[in-house]
DNA sequence: ATTACTATTCTACGAGTAT
DNA sequence: TATACTCGTAGAATAGTAA
């Protein structure tokens, strides 16, 4: 989401917009916001547009209120923010739902140099296979970005004199109390709305997992 | 401020820069914040140049920590949300330097329209002349911005066949014990960095104050 | 008065690349 | 590798103005 657009809801919000549906004008918020009656207008629209804000111009103004979706996008940088000032969590949580990947996973495992590196570092000998999961929330998303980010278990990759093997990032994990670890690789064909789970079982049986199914886990980041 | 900066500044922040130095690289940053490797360079140079953040670039990356003034920044935005999702306060706060002006509000309060307009809305006549603030603070003049926003008192203009006189809209306050009124003037030569006090008594006599003095000022702007 | 369209200016993004 | 420079250009911001 572009920068001026979440300011502007932010301005709005802060101006009470979230509570109740308030009166402005354009030309008195470009004075607040420090831009011209041009942008404010165009802002006003792509945030609209975009489902944040509703509107309905009067005359010698315009009504607006943020709505619901809006008020998401807001609280989630509330909530951050929260996190931030106060401390950082040592776990966090995210949902997904259980696909099948192509057997990227099983191939990856079954490799010794990966392998022994799983054993040491996460102290369980991986279940050959990775559990696949598409994230579909927007927070989702963002716990798969910050792990993406913050050092995890460093697994190194290695060039066995044909081809090279990349490296990965691993969290410990739990799925409905199974200890697991996510794994982010660093060169995968998959999207951010993905993460791979490996597990000392399967958690597919172990859990009677079928495509489709959703779930919860945990995953410890320390005191980063 | 850009909005760009300011987002990354939060990206930052979530990440752990407010805590602790972290060791970032622009290549990875720029898959967090979806923009270029370039645009995440430029816009870390540019929150250095705003003293926002601290940077050191060593080799392989940099280490980047979120400074005082960069941490007052999200605080800002974090207290302002926390307000939104929590409840409007009836009260705010600013502080104020003391300043002599040009002799317009001495002007102004000994117009009959609108001294009657004082006695009957704010339930005083105002002593001849304002006291005049000049905001230092980052958050007093957001202040003044919220208060040019929201509804208030209004004093209405006129035109007495000569000339044309402004608007203007008040809220109650409070100096130091001392009911008084802040007055917005519509068409004003000072900028978002004055502020006007009207009062029934001389608050500069009655306080002792002289140029240079700094007030606390309590605005009352109900449950808008 | 407003809002918001169109035309124009110009900023800021990212490709290419030096270091 | 990494950071960060130059530069051409897409798209954002504003001026002018219609409604």
């Amino acid at each position: 989401m572009k920068g001026s657009l979440l300011i502007t809801l932010y301005q709005l919000a802060v101006i009470g917009a979230l509570r109740n549906p308030i009166f402005v004008k354009t030309t008195k918020l470009k004075d607040f916001m420090g831009v011209s009656q041009q942008s404010v207008s165009r802002w006003l629209i792509e945030l609209e547009k975009l489902g944040l804000i509703s509107r309905s111009v009067c005359g010698k103004g315009q009504i607006i209120r943020i709505t619901e979706k809006g008020a998401e996008v807001l609280r989630e940088l509330y909530v951050n923010l929260g996190r931030v000032f106060g401390s950082f969590p040592d776990k966090l949580k995210f949902r997904g739902i259980v696909f099948s990947g192509l057997g990227e996973g099983r191939f990856y495992t079954s490799i010794p140099h990966y392998r022994k590196q799983f054993i040491e570092k996460l102290g369980f000998d991986p279940y050959p296979g990775t559990l696949n999961l598409k994230l579909k929330g927007f927070s989702d998303i963002e716990v798969k970005k910050v792990l993406k980010l913050i050092a995890g278990i460093p697994i190194v990759g290695f060039y066995d004199g044909v081809r090279s093997y990349g490296g990965a990032k691993c969290f410990k994990a739990k799925i409905d109390g199974i200890d697991c670890a996510v794994i982010l690789v660093e060169r995968t064909h998959y999207g951010d709305d993905v993460i791979e789970i490996l597990a000392p079982v399967s958690i597919r049986d172990t859990l009677k997992l079928v495509d489709g199914s959703e779930v919860e886990v945990e995953v410890y980041v320390g005191n980063n």
